[in-house]
RNA sequence: GCCCUCAUAGUCUAACGGUUAGGACGCUGGCCUCUCACGCCGGUAUUAGGGGUUCGAAUCCCCUUGGGGGUACCA
């Protein structure tokens, strides 16, 4: 039997990245196989159906690099591939589901409900309309009476299952409820929908959250009534926030496209997400998409939560850049050159160099970049003041001086040029380089840190601007 | 409350009865070096607690504690 797992996010708000991970290993697992992986589009609460969900789904999917074989854009024959346009195959479903004996008509009003709270708030349906006469669920149902549709779960009995991850689930019938399968506007709830659905779509291992790991007997039930196969399990511990709280959609935490505009790599974000509820058993970190692929494995799934932890991530992130071609960090970080306060000024490829190694996130670029365009020529003389290097402003003037000298004659404004000449005029002088160089770069950067060295910066600003720099410094040293 | 479930450093994890408990992030010392960073070398820190079983327990069993999930006309 082919390998068929699916990814079923309902389209409620941002992804982060617990339902991309859910997805990922949805696909690994799949792709692992040779198998298809399938998206279906879980919207049977119209109530809480957000507007462009569906279209972040499709995307936060696209950047990550994961394409489904059947999905709603691109579907294959089990279609339609969103719930809400399956209503039709879940009423005939559930009411054969009646006629087997698995579930029942239910007319009981909300006030009803309520009156079966017991003294600690607890409510659990008394199976009232289970014994209602044929001929008088024919009348109501006839009259056009609003129903809704309950499981019938065995009075007694233990139900259980073989979870790949958690192995044996066991649970006694008697703490299950007769939930509704199909609500009294007709959709059916998840309950329902995702066992007609996985069994329609021929889904072979289901994988998702732990929160159905315990609920998955009852949807077991739901197969046998119906005499189907019930799919493999793979239920995934959830990734928290904190030690008590889940990621959560709601607040946005840790959603993919905010890390996408902090200047994370998909890749990398990928490579880290994997990393975080499964080990590949030795001590790889790195790994692309296709070696997850490759490597992916259920013994290598944990069953505790873990964390997220951004700062390792970034880490990742940083090993990323790093590796990227000359070229495409150029590409890359543009957009982040265009935000900063030196958009449109300098050569932003000669600082594309010196960044690379740099940053973790392109998102670091503005602020590395900034001191550029915030240079003021009254900056505290103490930065002359080196202790390593033995200087102070005295020696600064001292070469403030001579740089400007060599500047001003110099032809070309070529910094290996320079380069040699500052070094055989610092060895001339009896200055050391280190000392020499920690001047210059102060004057003509006045930071204490810069990304790169003096020679770098006065490429970078050119040589009318160091021109000019210096001679301020040399103004207010004087 | 009841049910399911989890537990190795601050964090992610390895070990599937026998290792000085391994790796990574973080933190930290050093090297490299014109500052910062990269890179390289080193260090720090862990089996939640208590009982068993066993020659031997992070690993198996029980209890406690702590965490997560479920208990909806949400998924």
């Amino acid at each position: 039997m082919k390998i068929r797992t699916r990814f079923a996010p309902s389209p409620t708000g941002f992804m982060h990245i617990g339902n991309l991970r859910t997805a990922l290993y949805a696909y690994l697992f799949a792709k692992h196989n040779d198998g298809d992986f399938l998206l279906r589009i879980e919207d049977t609460d119209q109530e809480r159906y957000v507007e462009g969900a569906v279209d972040l789904i499709y995307r936060t999917l696209a950047a990550a690099g994961i394409v489904p074989d059947e999905s709603p854009a691109n579907p294959g024959d089990c279609g339609p591939y969103i719930q809400s346009e399956r209503k039709a195959i879940y009423a005939e479903y559930a009411h054969k589901l009646v006629e087997l004996g698995g579930a029942y008509y239910c007319f009981c009003s909300k006030e009803r409900l309520e009156s079966l709270t017991d003294e600690n708030g607890n409510r659990k349906y008394d199976k009232h309309c289970l014994h209602l006469p044929k001929e008088e669920i024919a009348r109501r149902l006839a009259a056009g009476e609003p129903y809704v549709i309950r499981q019938n779960i065995p009075t007694e009995g233990i139900s259980s299952y073989e979870d790949m991850v958690f192995g044996t689930i066991s649970v006694d019938c008697k703490d299950l409820e007769d939930n509704i399968l199909l609500k009294s506007d007709g959709m059916p709830t998840y309950n329902f929908a995702n066992v007609v659905d996985d069994h329609l779509m021929r889904i072979s291992h289901v994988i998702r959250g732990t929160e159905y790991l315990s609920s998955t007997p009852k949807y077991n039930l739901i197969y046998k009534s119906f005499g189907w196969e019930p799919p493999r399990y793979m239920h995934l511990p959830p990734i928290m926030k904190d030690a008590q709280r889940k990621l959560s959609k709601r607040y946005g935490d840790a959603n993919f496209e905010d890390f996408i505009a902090k200047g994370y790599l998909p890749e990398a974000i990928v490579n880290y997400i994997a990393l975080l509820g499964w080990s590949p058993g030795d001590n790889k970190e790195k790994f692309s998409l296709a070696e997850l692929i490759e490597r992916f494995s259920v013994e290598g799934l944990g069953r505790s939560g873990s964390i997220f932890d951004e700062e390792k991530m970034r880490w990742l992130n940083g090993q990323y850049i790093r590796e990227l071609t000359k070229e495409r960090f150029e590409e890359l970080a543009k957009p982040f050159f265009d935000k900063s306060k030196i958009a449109n000024k300098y050569d932003y490829k000669k600082f594309t160099a010196l960044l690379q190694p740099r940053v973790e996130t392109l998102g670091e670029i503005p602020a590395k970049v900034a001191f550029l365009a915030e240079y003021t020529p009254d900056f505290d003389l103490n930065l002359y003041t080196n202790k390593k290097n033995k200087t102070d402003a005295t020696l600064a003037k001292t070469v403030i001086g001579i740089s400007l000298r060599l500047l001003e004659n110099c032809g070309d404004f070529d910094i290996n040029v320079l380069h040699e000449q500052f070094s055989a005029e610092a060895e001339a002088r009896n200055i050391k380089k280190g000392a020499f160089l920690w001047c210059f770069r102060i004057a003509i950067t006045g930071q204490e840190v810069t990304p790169g060295g003096a020679f770098e910066m006065a490429d970078i600003l050119g040589k009318e601007e160091c021109l000019s720099r210096l001679r301020s410094q040399l103004s207010r040293l004087a």
